[in-house]
DNA sequence: TAGCCTCGAGTTCA
DNA sequence: CTCGAGGCTA
């Protein structure tokens, strides 16, 4: 008896949903209703009424389960004229062809198929209604059936039209425009410094910023945020006669729309799979983050054959590339002392993968640097590797995990134990105490990977040898036997001897890298060279009072203080005397002579990867015809060499600057000429 | 004295 | 590559 009965409310309840669902259709995707909104509220409420008492007869796309998300009181939820589908994504050629191969077959032909790609923009998508020409509701894709009505915040963004232009040419009198609206990087750059000016916490990334910038309760706030907006297509559009998305496209634009000037047409899907790649690396040129192309087949008709699965059309795709960004654990912040003594904190992650690589650790830089970010132990916290190589940890994914707490610098060195000094007004902690292990080992380090570039002896082992006891100075390295270096784990007969050849041999480096490698505080490439070339051997500079140091090029008063103080302690004296009898250079030889050459005066940089050079390579054949190759860009810069793979930044300022760029081609004509 | 420029230092992964 | 900071110049 009871069965039957709730049979029967079962059969009513799927009758009302599809009653609804029906009505719904009419209302808004039609706009031809049958009944009135009160005949449609009576049938909606008795669907309520049933499922409230028959709670297990509630579906997921009952008409009641719309309002899906926890309400907010801020936001109307409005539905839209037509469903927001999403996009099925790719990420490879093979799925592209797959796709293609689909599209063919259920075309059944592979004749006549033309392509669409657009940037596929990182932003929030949005449905804008025009009425006879007006706009008069945008709403956020939401689930994509209902979304937030956010018109006020919409109408403060300049880039969307309030009404159609041209609408004497028969605009629908119900058109449905689908764009997105993003935020463009240097309106997310200028909005997080003025955050953090403001003592606020900086936005994660644009996409946040922008979305945070749109749901916005009061709209004179959105109306700060620059954002914009691409239009990349059409919902409603009654009796509009166009026949593609290229079309479309070209209609929207023609009528007042900002559409992407990036979109592209292709023939052939090779010719897509080939728009794919070039945007991966063009991506990084363009003022909005993009993280893949939108493709879709340009036909209506051939968009109405193939129809839709599961609300995602057949007829589009995104593909998409490597995220740049992934969310991971912060596990661990430890400290690492480095050859200066400065404490640089960097953090150990759950390992991710971030634009194709794995990522496991991101330095820190510094205490502030933490805590401004508001990044602790423990933390779920978003990795970013932009437009260059080096992750860095961008900040938490909110809120804290329970018993974290602020990172806090330890207050003595973990290697030798002395107390931790922070100099007023630097960013940087130090260990002050010169004869931290830390500073021994970390300067051999970098003698032989940077300073004397010794072959066959790299970091670990001269960790191993360091461990051992072996060798703890830079003479100790210059007296290491082929027997010793035999002891170490890595080497046998043959790597020993090469390595102690040519360890033998970088007694011979020039003197400015000598200089470099004694690791001297405010003493790096350039200031070493500038002081070989001033004092031409250590004689000189050993003795000179700091007023002699000021007279070199790039050195004032503090540094000529650092430097001449460096040289008055007896260890340093001691330790130049002894590398001076091992048979290290301490004197100028021609090497630093300026080259005068056609390119005399001239200044370049070098980004990106270059075909037929490596940078060192390019650099070196424009330093022989007399050019200086510089590392950044400014006003003085001649030009920018640009590779594949460019830095962002450095394109971005010489592009600000107006300094020229030059291809490799242009590079060849160059050291030709 | 401000603002540009250059330098130093530390930096990841395969 | 990016940051901070010292040096240089208008």
């Amino acid at each position: 008896m009871a069965s039957s009965k709730t049979a029967t409310v079962g059969r009513r309840a799927a009758e009302l949903r599809e009653q609804l669902d029906y009505h719904l259709y009419r209302y808004h995707v039609l706009d031809e209703p049958e009944i009135s909104d009160a005949d449609y509220d009576r049938l909606y409420d008795e669907l309520v009424a049933l499922e409230d008492a028959h709670p297990e007869l509630i579906t997921r796309d009952s008409p009641t389960q719309r309002v899906g998300a926890p309400p907010s009181d801020k936001f109307q939820k409005v539905e839209h004229p037509t469903p927001m589908g999403s996009l099925e994504k790719v990420t490879t050629d093979e799925a592209l062809e797959k796709w293609h191969e689909d599209v063919c077959k259920r075309l059944g032909t592979s004749e006549g198929i033309v392509y669409v790609t657009e940037p596929k923009i990182d932003g929030l998508s949005i449905n804008l209604i025009y009425e006879n020409g007006a706009f008069v509701r945008g709403a956020t894709r939401g689930d994509g059936v209902r979304g937030e009505d956010v018109t006020p915040n919409l109408r403060t963004i300049k880039a969307i039209s309030m009404r159609v232009i041209g609408a004497d040419d028969g605009v629908p009198s119900l058109l449905e425009v689908r764009g997105e609206v993003y935020l463009p990087l240097s309106g997310f750059n200028a909005l997080n410094e003025r955050l953090v000016a403001e003592g606020k916490k900086p936005t994660p990334n644009p996409r946040n910023a922008a979305a945070g910038s749109l749901r916005q309760k009061d709209s004179t706030i959105t109306a700060q945020r620059p954002l914009s907006i691409w239009i990349h297509g059409l919902g409603v559009r009654d009796g509009l006669r166009v026949d593609g998305h290229w079309e479309a496209l070209n209609w929207l634009r023609e009528h007042g729309f900002r559409t992407n000037p990036y979109a592209e047409r292709h023939e052939t899907v090779a010719s897509v799979a080939q728009a794919c790649h070039a945007w991966e690396k063009k991506r990084i040129e363009l003022d909005y983050e993009i993280d893949g192309l939108v493709i879709k087949v340009d036909s209506f008709d051939h968009q109405r054959r193939l129809g839709a699965l599961h609300g995602r059309p057949r007829w589009a795709r995104a593909f998409k590339w490597a995220p740049m960004t992934a969310q991971t654990k912060l596990e661990r912040i430890h400290i690492r002392v480095g050859r200066t003594g400065a404490l640089n904190p960097w953090a150990q992650l759950a390992p991710v993968e971030v634009g194709g690589v794995t990522v496991s650790t991101a330095t820190l830089h510094n205490e502030e640097d933490i805590n401004r970010k508001d990044i602790r132990e423990g933390d779920e916290v978003i990795v970013q590797r932009a437009g260059d190589v080096i992750p860095q940890v961008v900040g938490p994914v909110l809120p804290h995990a329970k018993g974290t707490r602020a990172f806090k610098m330890p207050a003595n060195c973990p290697l030798c134990g002395v107390e931790i000094v922070k100099p007023e007004g630097e960013a940087m902690h130090r260990c002050p105490n010169r004869a931290c292990p830390s500073r021994g080992l970390e300067s051999l380090i970098n003698w032989v990977q940077a300073a004397a570039d010794i072959e066959g002896v790299g970091e670990q082992s001269v960790r191993r040898l360091w461990d051992l006891g072996l060798v703890r100075s830079l003479p100790e390295l210059y007296r290491l036997t082929k027997e010793q270096l035999m002891e170490v784990e890595g080497y046998g007969e043959i790597s020993a001897s090469n390595a102690i050849a040519s360890i033998d041999a970088s007694k011979q480096v020039p003197f400015h890298r000598v200089l470099f490698g004694l690791n001297i505080p405010d003493v790096g490439w350039v200031t070493a060279q500038n002081l070989a070339r001033h004092f031409e051997n250590i004689d000189r500079l050993i003795d000179a009072a700091q007023e002699d140091i000021e007279e070199v090029d790039g050195i004032g008063p503090d540094r000529a203080e650092s430097i001449a103080e460096w040289f008055s302690d007896d260890a340093n004296r001691a330790l130049v005397g002894e590398l001076r009898e091992l048979g290290l250079r301490f004197e100028i030889g021609d090497e630093l002579r300026p080259v005068e050459g056609p390119l005399t005066g001239k200044i370049y940089v070098i980004t990106g990867t270059l075909e037929n050079y490596s940078r060192d390579e390019a650099a070196a054949a424009l330093e022989a015809k007399g050019a200086k190759v510089g590392n950044s860009v400014s006003g003085k810069t001649t030009g920018l060499v640009v590779g594949e793979e460019p830095g962002s930044s450095k394109l971005t300022k010489a592009r600000k600057l107006e300094v020229p760029l030059l291809d490799e081609a242009a590079l060849e004509e160059l050291l030709r000429g």
